[in-house]
DNA sequence: AAAAGATGGTGAC
DNA sequence: TCACCCTCTTTTG
């Protein structure tokens, strides 16, 4: 479920099991055997995150560039490493003080060996990411507030901003009462500032959790009586995936509709334009 | 058994 | 705006 809370909490979790140490490299799969061999008993040194982008450090060697696109996963273990079940591209197995781990990595769209300045034009493509520290919102905002693009597509493009996935687009536009089809230019300084601020919030939540909950207390099912969300995705959540249903504010139905080629969902008498 | 669908992104037109 | 890539799970027949 890779929007970009998965991936820090991803880098977090490399660097927690693997960093410092020796680690074996390989690709079961047979897709990326070449760099895995050059990587085998390299210290990893360092994990980083840029929107739905990881970076894997390897001393001497350079940076594994890993995407998950759409279906890509990451899954850890403990020893004893099992053998491979279905297409793992990358397996990493090594140890801490705290124990030995494994990864695998299955699917991801890009899986690549490159050198730290193909790591920089990477860096160089991509918005400022919520979750990265040294970020802020001007550089989006810049974009933001001069486009006749509707902010719901603007909020899905990683020039603009890096980490943003279908579900915290459609979530932080509920939350602020934003109607998704406006166009950037349209968006206030304020409302702005309110977004990326929430989405810093919302998505430091979802690397603590890993998972993306954006409803707020008192609208928890346990404050309004009704069931928890049962759904693969795990997290509450306001408007996302939940076409034809009513709405938890308003009551009213919230709709869906395609935009570039994604499923975007919203509560129209919620959100104005 | 086969098809559809999924939280992503690219490249061709 | 499409087709397409990668994998796994769920739904349909």
């Amino acid at each position: 479920m890779p929007e970009g809370h998965t991936i820090h909490r991803l880098a977090a979790d490399c660097l927690e099991r693997f960093a410092g140490r020796q680690v074996r490299v390989s690709s079961p799969q047979g897709r990326f055997t070449d760099a895995a061999a050059l990587l085998d008993g390299r210290v990893l040194s360092g994990a980083e995150a840029h929107g739905k982008h990881l970076f894997l450090g390897f001393e001497a060697v350079g940076w594994v560039h890993i995407h998950l696109g759409l279906y890509g996963k990451v899954g850890f273990g403990a020893p004893p490493v099992p053998a491979p079940v279905g297409q793992v591209r990358l397996r990493l197995v090594g140890g801490t003080t705290n124990g030995d781990h494994y990864a695998d990595l299955r699917g991801p769209t890009t899986c690549e060996l490159i050198t730290p300045a193909g790591k920089q034009a990477v860096h160089e493509r991509l918005g400022p990411d919520p979750l990265r520290r040294a970020d802020d919102g001007e550089a989006a905002w810049a974009r933001i507030s001069r486009s006749r693009t509707s902010v719901a597509a603007l909020l899905m493009d990683q020039k603009v901003v890096a980490g943003v996935g279908n579900v915290y687009r459609a979530e932080v536009l509920f939350r602020h009462g934003i109607d998704p089809y406006r166009a950037g230019k349209d968006l206030t300084r304020s409302e702005w500032d309110a977004v990326w601020s929430d989405l810093a919030a919302l998505m430091r939540e979802g690397v603590r959790n890993n998972r993306i909950d954006t409803v707020r207390p008192e609208h928890t099912p346990e404050a309004m009586g009704r069931p928890p969300r049962d759904d693969d995705h795990g997290g509450e959540v306001y408007v996302y995936r939940r076409a034809h249903q009513p709405c938890h504010i308003c009551g009213g139905e919230v709709r869906t509709a395609g935009l570039a080629a994604r499923n975007l969902f919203w509560c129209p008498s919620c959100q104005r334009a």
